[in-house]
DNA sequence: AATATTTGACCGGC
DNA sequence: GCCGGTCAAATATT
């Protein structure tokens, strides 16, 4: 009923292998593998912005009982509608034929695919998803470790739920900041177990902004994934240990309300019956105009002014215009920075559903 | 003091 | 023995 399950039921009717038939996704395949990861990124930002409608709907709802139903039902439609397109997006991937010089270490060139590793221990089944962005996937989760894992470049990081203890709640994820040039940088979450605690979710998310304290550090996707943070940095200088970090919090805190008032004013432009988008200049395809849509979308233009206007440094391509300054404003300008260094860096947190598979 | 993260060590499967 | 997953002492922050 929260995320893992309307992912796992999107997964049962929308995983399914035929889809890549669709022209638009052939085409996508072709080769552009840019395009292809444009469309993917933009999916995923929709996705996890829904999560975020949906979290912050019930929140306003709850207690109104035929209401929050249907927001559950509609909003649940709306995010199984994203994860089957991403599904199918993902079995269209062009990354998966053309093997990038970053993911296939030239070391052993013998082995070119790191042999699956058996299902570890019990037969307990994963849901493996790849992110874009940070996101809050409404479970408040506890980082119990941090690996680094054989020919990655990055570390994996390990949560459980916050009410593994207490409520004895099973669920478990890692995340682990996949190699290779993505921008923004693409992460692997691996979701083990079902939450049986209903205190994880989103309507029971402590508000960070006033409580401050421990509970805003109990939820490590409030946090950037890959950030410099000042626990990196700590790192940096050979210190360990961990604590709450008040910029990030406040960070977190202006992210939302940003979200917040994107996701307001889209919705009442989606009520109002207008579009969410305007398609005057056509790109180069088709695929550049759909990765645009999100970028054009009057409410986050509206949303985003400060990037749209400082945008000289930022992330302006030959190619990329307005929907990388909104993908960079959303998220990146705010969360998002270099890895510390080689061995262990902070990679907290991340989530936004792109696609799943079970892999068990 | 309470609570969270960091990180090296340990454990168990392959 | 390698490697991924977990533990727990140390440390940081509120």
């Amino acid at each position: 009923m929260q995320a893992q399950s309307r992912l796992a039921a999107a997964a049962s009717g929308g995983g399914g292998s035929g889809i890549s038939g669709s022209g638009g996704i052939s085409r996508l395949g072709g080769g552009a593998g840019e395009e292809h990861e444009a469309v993917v990124r933009e999916l995923t930002r929709g996705h996890e912005l829904t999560a975020r409608l949906r979290a912050e709907a019930l929140r306003a709802l709850r207690g109104q009982g035929q209401a929050e139903a249907t927001a559950t039902f509609i909003l649940g439609e709306v995010s199984r509608a994203f994860t089957v397109c991403l599904s199918i997006m993902a079995s269209a991937s062009p990354s998966a034929s053309p093997p990038q010089p970053d993911e296939t270490p030239p070391a052993d060139s013998a082995v070119s695919p790191p042999p699956p590793r058996a299902a570890r221990e019990d037969n307990v089944p994963r849901k493996r998803l790849l992110t874009a962005s940070p996101y809050d996937d409404g479970y408040q989760w506890r980082k119990y470790g941090q690996k680094k894992i054989n020919n990655t470049n990055f570390p994996r990081s390990y949560y459980r739920c916050s009410y593994h203890r207490e409520r004895r709640c099973p669920a478990q994820k890692h995340v682990q900041q996949r190699d290779g040039d993505d921008v923004p940088a693409l992460h692997v979450v691996v979701y083990t177990h079902e939450h049986t605690c209903l205190q994880g979710a989103p309507a029971e998310l402590p508000d960070a902004a006033t409580n401050g304290g421990a509970a805003a550090a109990a939820s490590p996707d409030y946090f950037p994934a890959g950030g410099e943070t000042p626990s990196s940095l700590r790192r940096l200088r050979g210190v360990g240990g961990g604590g709450l970090q008040p910029q990030f919090v406040d960070h977190r805190a202006a992210m939302e309300e940003r979200e917040r008032q994107v996701l307001v004013s889209s919705l009442a432009r989606v009520l109002q019956g207008r579009q969410c988008y305007d398609d005057d200049d056509d790109d180069d395809t088709d695929v550049a105009s759909l990765g645009a849509v999100h970028a054009r979308a009057p409410a986050a233009a509206a949303a985003a002014p400060v990037a749209a206007s400082s945008s000289s440094s930022g992330p302006v391509d030959a190619a990329g215009e307005e929907l990388d300054v909104m993908d960079y404003d959303m998220t990146d300008a705010l969360f998002w920075g270099p890895f510390g260094t080689d061995s262990n860096s902070y990679d907290g947190n991340l989530t936004s559903t792109r696609c799943f598979d079970l892999i068990n």
